[in-house]
DNA sequence: TGCCCGGGCGCG
DNA sequence: AAAGCGCGCCCGGGCA
């Protein structure tokens, strides 16, 4: 068997025999189905043995054309009924003639956009794909208030709200969140998801990062052409004509001719990946698959409310950090500047002489490798925040003799702090917020491979802990924040899926857990670092962290690392016992799969076993805590919803294993919706979960200010006060 | 000029 | 060689 076919065989076991696949050097070639000899183009063995993103693509491939007929219909993409509709007239008909088409059936839609903010963004047109082959396409919606022929606006509006509230009718979207979403925010229309390709492909398929683009999958599932490449030529020489970058490009200076059929295929690719997914789809997902569905509908309204930015706290921050940061760079440059050497460093480094070279850059690893070289008199092999802590120790101890090494290094810690806070964060901010002073980021439910959700524009879910940042996102007017925390979420899931007895013990006596640790390792008179280091090891060592990274950690000899990690796992014998079973999994091709029914996979090589036999540990733990979050927040939001709670309390934002809401200013309500979120938190678990024996706990803040929360009988005795 | 990468660092 | 996991954003620097 050559190494193709043993491939072929990994990929997908029970390949049908009548078919055949096939190995080419042209590129275009790939993931290509010659009908009439049953044949899969694949890229040549040598690039599959060494590109994993192609091997990633393969598999996909494999597993499709192996469970489709290669004459089938989705194939054709020649035969489309394509309708279009721009007067208002036409769009009011066409409107009664999708409701009539779709009857009791699913309806993909997709639309286009402007753009991809908020703010400045334009509904451009609307697609709706009533069969595999069909679709009718709506643009130039007025908006202007003018009546026409027999059609105002508001028939036309009122008609669009009438088919998405259509009882009868199901939604699938591609990343259907964004679309809803912007049909909210920009024309108040409410639309909502009951099936979503890109999140059915992530969870019932591929959770790999970066596969689950629709032009992607159209091509490697459904032959479809590149339609993408003629807008994006498009795009390219547009910007390049009038003289601006890609990042300014908008979608309405794509002309419709060319952005509708764009937009009608689009939507008959979903409809065609959601048949295709759902024959594909692994069989276990599909609980999770329904969640993630739930989640896309809530995540769409959090996004939707967002959260306040402090703008004149903002404007004050900016003006102490300015001064602090021209402190810190001047004392930096008064130590950079007998030492700092343009030329020397360019030699030495073979980085080129630019004007900004002129003056040592503390942003750049590259020249303050150089700087901390010259200063030491040695090479270091990193130039991070722990191996600056370690050399200004050794300044304290005598090791580094150099006298100005011990204010270089410092001065270095705080600019890079100062401008992380500033870059980051201040100017970050800023140039997100919306024009009502909200910050609305994007949660991407398909964002990790574990399960967690990422965020981005902003990242929500990397806010500094520090008071002066976090400050900068507050409750509007009238409003607190109310914040739950799953307290130790994860080792709680680790203790459920060992079933460790002493662990188990500790949560259900609701002991501090760090605390015995602490006093399993030191005895039973620990000091508080001694505690705080228990807390870092609980946190690391059920991850594989190993002794090294204890002992580079906490400053203690390779072989006292060794004695605490033993006697950890000496009190825990069936955390132990749970780490070798995930560990030998990898080694016996087994996968690696969580309680709800999630995958994750990996193709094993020996350089990277380590690292994976790791994920092994984690990934279950990870993944079960935070998929406890996102059901929490849908049974949450379900609670308000149900009880008339939608305008007194918002949930704004989460962050893995806290959800954050904002809630009416009035100790009552605020003292409802905290406890009865409590108690959901709490519930939740035993709700998906069989015999779970380890009850789980959240805890509760409420403040006015992200930075400043409080105790929730603080506040309510605060409000009492005030009366 | 735009793009991609790696280092660094913020969070859980 | 280095060895705890999961993310996104900022910057510098090299490349086309």
């Amino acid at each position: 068997m050559d190494f193709l076919e043993k491939l072929v065989n990994a990929a997908c076991p029970d390949f049908p025999k009548d078919r055949e696949v096939r190995s080419t050097r042209d590129s275009f070639q790939w993931y290509k189905v010659i009908a009439s000899s049953r044949t899969l183009m694949v890229p040549p063995a040598n690039i599959l043995r060494v590109n994993m993103l192609e091997l990633d693509r393969f598999v996909e491939s494999v597993n499709a054309f192996a469970k489709c007929d290669p004459t089938e219909s989705i194939y054709d993409w020649e035969h489309l009924n394509l309708y279009e509709a721009h007067e208002p007239e036409e769009i009011c008909t066409m409107i009664d003639r999708i409701e009539e088409v779709a009857k009791n059936n699913l309806v993909v839609c997709d639309i286009e956009t402007r753009g991809l903010d908020w703010e400045d963004n334009i509904l451009l047109s609307i697609g709706f794909a009533t069969d595999e082959d069909t679709c009718y396409a709506l643009y130039n919606i007025p908006i202007d208030g003018s009546k026409h022929n027999g059609c105002t606006d508001k028939i036309i509006w009122d008609k669009l709200q009438r088919l998405f509230n259509n009882p009868n009718l199901k939604w699938c979207w591609h990343n259907g969140k964004f679309d809803c979403g912007k049909l909210k925010y920009l024309c108040n229309l409410d639309a909502h998801i009951d099936e979503d390709t890109m999140l059915l492909h992530y969870v019932g398929i591929n959770e790999k990062r970066g596969t689950h683009g629709l032009k992607d999958l159209g091509q490697l599932y459904l032959q479809a052409p590149a339609w993408d490449d003629q807008l994006d030529k498009i795009k390219k020489d547009y910007c390049k004509r009038h003289k601006i970058t890609l990042a300014e490009f908008h979608y309405d200076d794509i002309p419709t001719e060319i952005l509708i059929p764009y937009m009608q295929r689009d939507c008959i690719a979903t409809r065609r990946l959601l048949m295709l997914f759902r024959r594909l789809q692994r069989p276990e997902s599909q609980f999770i698959y329904r969640q993630l569905i739930r989640a896309a509908n809530v995540y769409e309204k959090v996004e939707l409310a967002g959260v306040q930015l402090d703008l004149d706290y903002l404007e004050d921050l900016e003006y102490s950090l300015d001064k602090e940061m021209s402190t810190a760079q001047k004392k930096l440059d008064q130590v950079a500047q007998q030492i700092w050497d343009p030329i020397l460093y360019s030699k030495s480094t073979g980085a080129k002489i630019t004007k900004n070279s002129e003056k040592f850059n503390p942003k750049s690893p590259k020249q303050l490798k150089w700087m901390l070289q010259e200063v030491l008199g040695h090479p270091v092999q990193s130039t991070d925040a722990l191996m600056m802590e370690t050399l200004l120790k050794q300044c304290d101890e005598g090791v580094i003799d150099n006298p100005l090494a011990r204010d270089f290094i410092q001065s270095i810690m705080a600019v890079r702090k100062n401008h992380k806070y500033m870059d980051t964060y201040v100017c970050g901010l800023r140039q997100v917020m919306c024009r009502d002073f909200r910050i609305r980021g994007t949660f991407n439910l398909h964002g990790t491979e574990t399960g967690r959700l990422s965020s981005s524009n902003p990242n929500m879910q990397n806010i500094p802990r520090d008071k002066k940042i976090k400050n900068l996102l507050r409750a509007a007017p009238g409003k607190v924040l109310v914040q739950l925390d799953y307290s130790q979420a994860e080792l709680r899931v680790l203790a459920m899926l060992s079933g460790d007895p002493s662990m188990i013990k500790c949560y259900v006596d609701d002991l501090d857990l760090h605390a015995q640790v602490a006093q399993d390792i030191f005895g039973p008179d620990f000091t508080k670092e001694q505690r705080v280091m228990a807390k870092t090891i609980n946190f690391g060592i059920a991850y594989g962290r190993g002794p090294s990274s204890i002992s580079a950690n906490f400053g203690v000899s390779m072989a006292e690392a060794r004695g605490i990690i033993n006697k950890w796992f000496r009190s825990k014998p069936l955390v132990k016992q749970y780490i070798d079973r995930q560990r030998a999994k990898p080694l016996r091709d087994e996968e690696c799969k969580t309680i709800l029914g999630r995958v994750r996979h990996f193709v094993i090589t020996d350089s990277e076993l380590n690292h994976i036999q790791n994920e092994y540990i984690n990934t279950p733990i990870q993944s079960a805590a935070s998929d406890m979050t996102m059901l929490s927040l849908l049974e949450i939001y379900d609670w308000l919803q149900d009880n008339g709670l939608g305008s007194q309390a918002q949930i704004v934002t989460t962050v893995h294993d806290s959800i954050i809401l904002e809630v009416d200013d009035d100790s009552e309500i605020v003292a409802k919706v905290a406890v009865k979120c409590q108690d959901i938190m709490a519930e939740t678990p035993h709700k998906f979960i069989d015999d779970c024996p380890v009850p789980f706990k959240a805890d509760v803040e409420v403040g006015y200010s992200w930075g400043n929360l409080m105790e929730l009988d603080e506040y309510v005795e605060s409000k009492e006060v005030a009366q």
